[in-house]
DNA sequence: AGCTCTTCCTGAAAGC
DNA sequence: TGCTTTCAGGAAGAGC
């Protein structure tokens, strides 16, 4: 699935041969996960791309628009998000086209990028250069950014599972299953611990065992646990290096004991059960009785 | 506030 | 063997 780390790594690819290309022509297939596929097949042949980036899990194809009065035009952002199976591959307009494949972009030196999506669970939409910033700010923090301050104030303080904070985009943008529970086992924590009842040393450790798990992966360009494939078509090697992610059953790489798997916030949670302890159990407290 | 459930979708895997 | 059921999950919305 793509999380953060495939996604930059999709960005980087993209971002090596995109920028300078001007897309003139755009052909759809199915557009049910399209905001408005009509606009985005009018407004972008003859735009410029000028850069790729990403935000979170988004990735944003930035363009300069077509005419006459493009200096003056606003800009305007390609939004992408790629949801669970989705790819973003260039190729030569021959290359044999994968299932599933639903947008293709025609590029001025003759080659393609194409979106292909087997499940449709990711997103394209046109944002315009006055609501870019709302858009982005509407997510939290990049993780590769915050700091331990802001880190503690938005999970030191909240009464929620730490698992489910770490998937909620509106606090970190960009870590989803698989880093959220590698960073909890660097970490030490269980996933069904409560945020508030974290320590602040556990607080710093988690901060920092998120920016090393997501960097890590970087290095190793995504985990490709089904459909993950970078810009080329090549899949990632973190998978290989996963402690606790689909390794239900398996002995945990520090001490040996059999990992976990508990529905944590709607989630496939894994977990070392002798290396990150399980909250206190909700407690069979009395009711307060009335005489 | 925070939790669970549901919806979207397909293919792999399990069940019969 | 072959059909049916279940499950996985990112995000958003409903309802409690």
């Amino acid at each position: 699935m793509p999380e953060l780390p495939e996604v930059e790594t999709v960005v980087r690819g993209l971002r090596a041969s995109l920028p300078g290309r001007t897309i003139c022509d755009v052909r759809l297939g199915k557009t049910d996960f399209i905001d408005d596929p009509i606009a985005l097949a009018e407004r972008l042949p003859g735009a410029r791309i000028s850069d790729v980036t990403r935000f979170g899990k988004f990735v944003s194809v930035d363009l300069v628009p077509r005419g006459p009065a493009a200096q003056l035009a606003e800009r305007f952002y390609l939004v992408i998000h790629l949801g669970m199976t989705g790819q973003l591959t260039t190729s030569r307009p021959g290359d044999p086209v994968a299932p599933h494949t639903h947008v293709f972009f025609a590029l001025d030196d003759g080659n393609e990028l194409r979106y292909t999506d087997i499940r449709r669970f990711g997103r394209i939409l046109l944002v315009p250069e006055s609501g870019i910033a709302l858009f982005r700010d509407r997510l939290g923090a990049e993780p590769l950014e915050i700091r331990l301050e802001e880190f503690c104030a938005r999970f030191g303080t909240r009464h929620a599972r730490v698992k489910a904070l770490l998937l909620d985009q509106g606090i970190l943008r960009g870590v989803g299953n698989i880093y959220a529970d590698e960073s909890l086992f660097r970490a030490r924590i269980h996933p069904a611990r409560i945020a508030r009842d974290l320590t602040k040393t556990q607080l710093t450790t988690l901060h920092r065992a998120v920016r090393e798990i997501l960097k890590a992966a970087i290095r190793f360009r995504g985990s490709s646990i089904s459909d993950y494939v970078d810009s080329a078509g090549n899949r990632g090697e973190f998978q290989q290096r996963h402690r606790v992610y689909q390794r239900e059953g398996k002995p945990c790489f520090r001490c040996r004991e059999k990992i976990r798997r508990v529905i944590v916030a709607g989630r496939s949670s894994h977990f070392c059960p002798r290396c990150q302890p399980a909250p206190r159990s909700r407690t069979p407290r009395r009711k307060v009785k009335k005489p």
